[in-house]
RNA sequence: GCCGGAGUGGCGGAAUGGCAGACGCGCCGGACUCAAAAUCCGGUAGGGGCAACUCUGUGUGGGUUCAACUCCCACCUCCGGCACCA
């Protein structure tokens, strides 16, 4: 009795199989084998899973279930990432509660996941929204705390005068607020706090070079982002005052040429130093650069305004005075937020100074060349000769030694108290403090006579009697909440109403999941040692640099706080690429729906629409496809076929609707073939046997490397449909060809889970095909009697022999020599390859 | 501007020094059908030739090698990241 491939029927039975069985959950505890530890990023919980979660979790699943069949107990949990602003967003637009919201998003989330056929230990589940996990945000926070490493100190926020409420950078559009399309946003300064990703900068950087399992881009990006500049700390005195600016430069090689000295416009020194007369014309200009969006200040393309303080200072190398500026182009929080310029040497001075008509002066000349102020178009950023630089004249200013005048000239600073080597990093410490309800509330109480003060009851639980109408963060708005009282002195206190950035949820939870459901501790260590770090971690680039830098400080932290052994949490990671769909775009109403055109033509105004620029799948460009019709009409394992046959997986993926019929075809064929060997006899052996076999063994030996190796699914799947053909055409129902057909499924078995399963179940064979073991390739049966080798003449393929393996290049030559048409009798070299390839030279 | 990655049939892609285009999609032809869909079989880089065959071809130009999509040098284009970081 065949049937037909009803892909709904067959995975929702083998769906309840599975969990029935517990098959997964016994994966993930069974201590006696090795652990693999597969990781994805986790969701936020939307409600609904898009396309590159999809891909995301697929290649996951099937390196699980790869791993889980070749024997390792493999840990592969699955939670949300579940504060976050879309919850709080609905919630003041009146729809629900933010924790009513969530949950029912999480179960629609899950339900899709299992639905996929993901095989998640659901035992393991978290969501970071509830007291049980945010609480160890807390805990953790406290510690960092107690170790300097939080910290408050005053940031820029931006805010909406007419919602009375700080906004979070996605809800300002072009400068104004989200909800107040006529209002713009400003920029005020609150106490916020801090974590010192800084005082791990160092180490955050260097290890990078251990992380061989890493890809090369994330890694560049991520020194990139963290940024180590190597240079010294100069210190200059202002004259007729006692202050002393402090500045950093990696070229301490120019000093001889600096003409002025600049300072950010919020750099706290600058009110001390202005010039009286100067003070209302400075206002002005400050006003003028805070009312620029952070994005227009840092336009470089715009011209750099400055402002001069009325105010000189001395430079200790020469012992003359210049003038020191205010000006847009130098930054608050990058070094000390002054820097020392050199016109000559750097372009952003040069072409401050040439606005502004200051002097530019070269110290450092070309070897072949006197560089003359007058000519000048561009600063000379290149290495030279140095010259009108004191005792360093005629030095290089650097070369690969340590006696250039950049080390001399620094060392000279040590000397007299002028300065130091330094080295200054681009990162900045993680500001984590989020004017919003729907987050983990920073554990601290501020008191009138103890000041900053630990919470000591943990957790502290987010309260629900706060309202969204009515601006501000709904937090403050709770009474039960803010007022406490003070766990020091026992007098009312106003508890902190900051909650934590979400990011800080996401650097530790994949060390929850080995413990998801101590009540007394993040996790037991013991737990965490046995599963971390993680083997495989995958996800998107986009998290390259905020979220998997946060991962790694936490992890070192928490190495550090003697909580857990490893220092890096992720040995190999891998970034999947964007999955994308053509677009439509009409020149009027935009991105348009591909049924919105018809003839090329927009439905709606009739104007030419522009077809086929590939773009990332997203709701604004109106091309995305919804996994949940993909399984409505072919099934979860089409949609798991197509999508790792597509593309390799760090590879951008190309929907295709006729593609993913396809994958449909392949599977439904290998549907087919296992019905029809079910329903015929089974055959004696024949001479096609032999082929058949190796073609089996020699398949086997691919899917493997190539998963293993790489995660190359798309040519695994195509050895896969490789070997299918070769049963087909086999066309006998022997032994072999049955072997090779559960050969075929057990390779399947990580890539169309369900449809390997039930035909498993089919064929009679005992047990879960999730929980068999991977096939071993047999070295024998890929032995070959005659090999097709290319003969080759000068290069050019001339005509291909049939010959032993192990064919002696005598052999071989007289068998090339009938199979050319060109005399080889006497080739002036002849390089053979054996069993590979003839090449003759004449 | 700087850093990283990629350029191969009509399309997704395969081959990491050894027969370029595996596998799939699409397309063309055939079988089945009254017909269509589905399915099955065959063909499918381009040029020339009735044909055996032959020439050209992996972004462009050069180089190394018996042999280059693959290695080296220069350039072009596209994608991603960063971008006044002193």
């Amino acid at each position: 009795m065949s049937s037909k491939y009803e892909p709904q029927k067959i995975e929702l039975e083998i769906q309840k199989l599975w969990s029935d069985s517990k098959v997964f959950e016994r994966a993930s505890s069974d201590k006696t084998k090795k652990s693999f530890y597969c990781l994805e990023m986790f969701p936020y919980p939307s409600g609904k899973l898009h396309m590159g979660h999809v891909r995301n979790y697929t290649i996951g699943d099937a390196v699980a279930r790869f791993q889980r069949m070749h024997g390792r107990h493999v840990i592969y949990p699955m939670g949300f990432d579940s504060f976050g602003l879309p919850a709080e967003n609905a919630a003041i637009q009146g729809k629900a509660h933010p924790k009513k919201w969530t949950f029912a998003r999480i179960d629609e989330m899950i339900f899709q996941m299992k639905r996929m056929g993901f095989s998640y230990d659901w035992n393991r589940n978290l969501a970071t929204c509830t007291p049980e996990y945010y609480r160890w945000n807390q805990w953790f926070f406290l510690k960092f705390m107690e170790q300097g490493l939080a910290y408050r100190k005053g940031a820029p926020v931006n805010w909406c005068p007419k919602c009375n409420t700080v906004l979070a950078n996605e809800q300002v559009h072009d400068g104004r607020c989200w909800r107040h399309e006529d209002t713009p946003v400003e920029q005020k300064t609150l106490e916020q706090w801090f974590l010192k990703t800084t005082a791990y900068a160092e180490r955050l950087i260097k290890n990078l070079d251990k992380l061989e399992g890493w890809p090369e881009n994330v890694k560049e990006m991520q020194r990139h982002w963290i940024g180590r500049s190597q240079g010294s700390i100069l210190r200059f005195p202002v004259e007729n005052n006692s202050t002393v600016i402090e500045t950093f430069t990696t070229r301490p090689d120019t000093v001889y040429g600096i003409t002025y000295l600049v300072l950010a416009p919020e750099h706290p020194l600058v009110d001390k130093l202005v010039d009286e007369e100067r003070k209302n014309g400075l206002e002005e200009f400050r006003r003028e650069v805070y009312s620029r969006t952070s994005e227009e200040r840092t336009d470089e393309s715009r011209p750099k305004n400055g402002y001069a303080l009325g105010r000189n200072f001395i430079n200790p190398f020469t012992g003359k005075t210049h003038p020191i500026y205010v000006a847009d182009y130098v930054l608050m929080d990058y070094g000390t937020g002054a820097v020392m310029a050199v016109p000559a040497h750097d372009q952003r001075d040069f072409e401050f100074a040439r606005r502004h008509g200051l002097p530019i002066k070269p110290v450092i000349h070309p070897r072949d060349l006197i560089l003359s102020v007058d000519t000048m178009t561009t600063a000379y950023v290149e290495d030279g000769i140095m010259r009108d630089s004191g005792r360093f004249d005629n030095l290089p200013n650097r070369d690969s030694s340590e006696n250039d005048a950049w080390h001399g000239i620094v060392q000279l600073a040590k000397e007299n108290g002028w300065g130091d080597f330094h080295i200054q990093y681009r990162l900045r410490d993680w500001l984590i403090s989020r004017q919003r309800y729907w987050g983990t509330p920073i554990p601290v109480v501020y008191c009138d006579s103890c000041g900053i003060v630990p919470a000591k009851e943990l957790p502290v639980i987010l309260p629900d009697d706060v309202r969204f109408d009515v601006g501000g963060n709904p937090l403050a708005s709770s009474e039960k909440f803010v007022n406490t009282l003070c766990p020091s002195c026992g007098k009312p206190a106003k508890r902190e109403t900051d909650t934590m950035d979400t990011f800080v949820d996401s650097s530790w939870y994949f060390m929850r999941y080995c413990d998801n459901k101590n009540s007394n501790a993040p996790f037991d260590p013991e737990k965490v040692r046995s599963s971390m770090p993680v083997d495989q971690y995958i996800g998107g680039v986009e998290h390259a640099c905020m979220h998997l830098i946060y991962a790694r400080f936490f992890t070192m932290v928490l190495h550090d706080m003697g909580l857990i052994e490893c220092e890096e949490p992720f040995t190999n990671l891998l970034t999947q690429g964007m999955v994308c769909l053509e677009t439509y775009r009409c020149p009027k109403d935009d991105w348009i729906l591909p049924s919105e055109c018809s003839d090329g033509k927009c439905v709606k105004c009739g104007s030419k629409v522009t077809i086929g620029a590939i773009e990332k799948m997203s709701k604004s460009k109106k091309n995305t496809v919804d996994p949940g019709e993909i399984i409505n009409k072919y099934g979860a394992d089409t949609a798991r076929t197509f999508i790792l046959f597509a593309s390799p997986p760090e590879k951008e993926l190309l929907w295709s609707d006729q593609a993913v019929e396809g994958s449909y075809r392949f599977l439904r064929r290998v549907h087919d073939l296992v019905e029809e060997k079910i329903s015929s006899r089974v055959e004696p052996p024949n001479s096609l046997d032999k082929d058949l076999l190796r073609k089996t063994h020699e398949t086997i030996l691919k899917v493997t490397k190539d998963i293993s190796e790489k995660f190359q699914f798309n040519t695994a799947i195509a050895a896969l449909m490789e070997l299918l053909n070769s049963i087909q055409e086999h066309g006998k129902n022997t032994a072999v060809s049955i072997e090779a057909v559960e050969m075929l499924l057990r390779c399947l078995a990580p890539i169309a889970p369900h449809l390997a399963e039930h035909a498993w179940k089919r064929l009679g064979k005992n047990g879960l095909l999730a929980e068999a073991a991977w096939p071993e390739y047999d070295a024998k049966a890929l032995i070959v009697d005659t090999v097709e080798i290319p003969v080759q003449i000068n290069g050019k393929l001339r005509g291909t022999i049939s010959v032993s393996p192990s064919a002696s290049e005598a052999e071989v030559l007289s068998a090339a020599a009938k199979a050319v048409k060109q005399d080889i009798s006497k080739p002036k070299k002849v390089i053979y390859k054996q069993g590979k390839i003839l090449n003759l030279v004449v």
